[in-house]
DNA sequence: TAGTGGTCTAGACCACTTC
DNA sequence: AAGTGGTCTAGACCACTAG
C-alpha cells in the first residue's frame, strides 16, 4: 500500500489524516474499477493475490472486499471469487427500478423510444451535472409500458461529452447497462425527489389519460462509482395501476 | 453460547442446518432488546464482558455488534460504548422522515392531533398488521406542519393491544419515540408504497389547497424489531413547497 | 490513566465450487 | 483435491472518551 505501516516498525509519523488501511484497499480497488482494469462481471483477483499484492493481511483485503459488497460494487460468490457488479441482472430491478405494479412482481418496463438527440445544455443542466457552460447534453425521451400500458414518460439527459454517439445508436430497454458496457460508466447511487402533480395535455395524452389525471414527479440525479453526476432523469409515472416502492431501514 | 462449538474440540456432528455463531449472538442480542433487557439509549456490555459471557472471542461479538450497527439497531460510539439506538435523536430525520422542503435542510413537522379514537379493526385493518378477526385498533389523525403551512394529513392506524391507554393521553409529535419509551415498541423498519391522487373536498380544505389539487399517497407499514407488523400510516401529502427524498443505493 | 470501540495481523478450519 | 470466500480465534496496538 502506499501509505505507511509495517505491523510493528519505528513509529510512523502522521497521527492526523489517519485514514485507516482497509479504506486506502477499498479506495484503490474502486479506482481500478473505475478506470476498467476491471470491468462489470470480472472476477477481481483471490483476497490472497491482494493482500500478498498490497502487503497487507488477507482480513484487511477482506474488510475492503465487504466495504464494497455493501455497496453493491462487487459480488461475492462462496468458492468461485469476488466479482465486479453488473446492471444486467435480476438485481437492479430491486435497486434502481422502484415502480411496481400493484399486484404482483415487478417487471421491467418495456420502453419506447419517441427521440433521442443531442443539444447545448441549459443553465440547470449544467449546474446539476456540473458541466461547463457551453456544454453538449443528450435528451433521450421514451415511454415506457407495464403490462401493455404506457405507465411513465422519461427525460433521459446525459453529459455528451461521456456518451460520445449514445444518441446515434440503438437505445436498449436497460439504460444503466448500456452505460457500463458501451461508455465504462458504472451507476452507484441516485437521488430521486418526488412530487405530485397533475398531467398537462400533451404529457396526458402520451400516456393515454385524461388531461389532469395525477401524476409522481419523479427527479433523478445518478452517480457514478467516483460520484460524479451523470444522469439527470425526470420521469411522470401514472400510478392507478402501479406504485412507488420505498423502504426505509 | 447455546449450540456447541469448541475452538477445536471432537467433531460436533450437525452439518446442515449450519448458523453462524455470530449470528446466534446477533439474534441474542436482538431477543434482548425486544424483551427489554436493554432498552433505548441503555448502554450494552462491552464486547470483552459479552464475549467472556458467551464463551466467545471478542472478534465474534463485534462481527454480530456491527450487523446491528448496520440495521441502525445499536449506535457505537469510540471510547464510550454500544447503545441502543433511540428513535428521538437528529437521525430519525433521515431514517422516517423522508419529507423534506424544497430549500433548506429537512424539518420535523409540528403536528395537530385531529382525533385519537379506538375502534373495531376493518377486514383490511387485520390482515395488513396481522390481528384476530375482532380485534381493536386505535386511530390517530392529524395534520403536519411545515414552515407554518399545513402539507400533510396523516392516519396512523395500531393496534390496540400493543398500545394500552395510547388514545387517551398525550400524543406528542415524534411517534416512534412515544412507542419505544412508553410500549416498548421499537420501530425497526418500513415500507411504503406511494401513489400520485388528487384531492377530495374534504382532505383539500385540512390543507388548505383546492379539491383536485395533486398530493402524495404514501400508505406505510411499520415493523418492529422482531419483523412483527405494528403500525399502519396513511398519509396524504401536498407538494407545492416539499418533496419526497428517496435514496437508491 | 483506564476502558471502550476501531484497526490490523496471523493462522486455523469450514462450506462451497470446480476440476 | 485444490482453490475460493466465510467463520472464528487470539493477541496486538491505535484513537477516542471520561474520570
Amino acid at each position: 500500500m502506499p501509505s505507511s505501516r509495517k505491523p510493528r516498525a519505528a513509529p510512523d509519523a502522521p497521527k492526523v489524516g489517519f485514514n485507516p488501511l482497509y479504506m486506502q484497499v477499498r479506495d484503490m480497488l474502486v479506482q481500478r474499477m473505475a478506470h476498467g482494469v476491471w470491468g462489470p462481471g470480472d472476477a477481481l483477483p483471490s483476497e490472497q493475490e491482494l493482500a500478498k499484492e498490497l502487503g497487507v493481511s488477507q482480513g484487511t483485503v477482506r474488510k475492503a472486499l465487504d466495504d464494497l459488497t455493501d455497496r453493491n460494487l462487487v459480488v461475492r460468490r462462496q468458492g468461485r471469487g469476488t466479482f465486479v457488479a453488473e446492471h444486467d441482472e435480476a438485481r437492479i430491478l430491486f435497486r434502481f427500478l422502484k415502480i411496481a405494479p400493484d399486484d404482483g412482481a415487478p417487471v421491467f418496463p418495456v420502453s419506447r423510444i419517441l427521440s433521442a438527440e443531442r443539444r447545448r445544455a441549459s443553465a440547470e443542466e449544467c449546474a446539476r451535472l456540473e458541466l461547463e457552460r457551453d456544454a453538449d447534453v443528450i435528451h433521450v425521451r421514451r415511454i415506457r409500458l407495464l403490462g401493455g400500458r404506457p405507465v411513465i414518460s422519461e427525460t433521459v439527459t446525459l453529459p455528451a461529452r461521456s456518451f460520445p454517439g449514445l444518441a446515434e445508436g440503438e437505445i436498449p430497454n436497460n439504460l444503466y447497462g448500456l452505460y457500463a458496457a458501451e461508455f465504462g460508466v458504472t451507476i452507484a447511487k441516485a437521488i430521486e425527489r418526488i412530487k405530485a402533480v397533475v398531467l398537462a395535455p400533451e404529457e396526458a395524452a402520451l400516456l393515454e389519460v385524461a388531461p389532469g389525471h395525477p401524476a409522481l414527479h419523479i427527479d433523478r440525479l445518478a452517480l457514478s462509482l467516483e460520484g460524479t453526476p451523470v444522469e439527470l432523469r425526470v420521469s411522470l409515472c401514472v400510478t392507478d395501476l402501479c406504485h412507488y416502492r420505498s423502504e426505509l431501514h
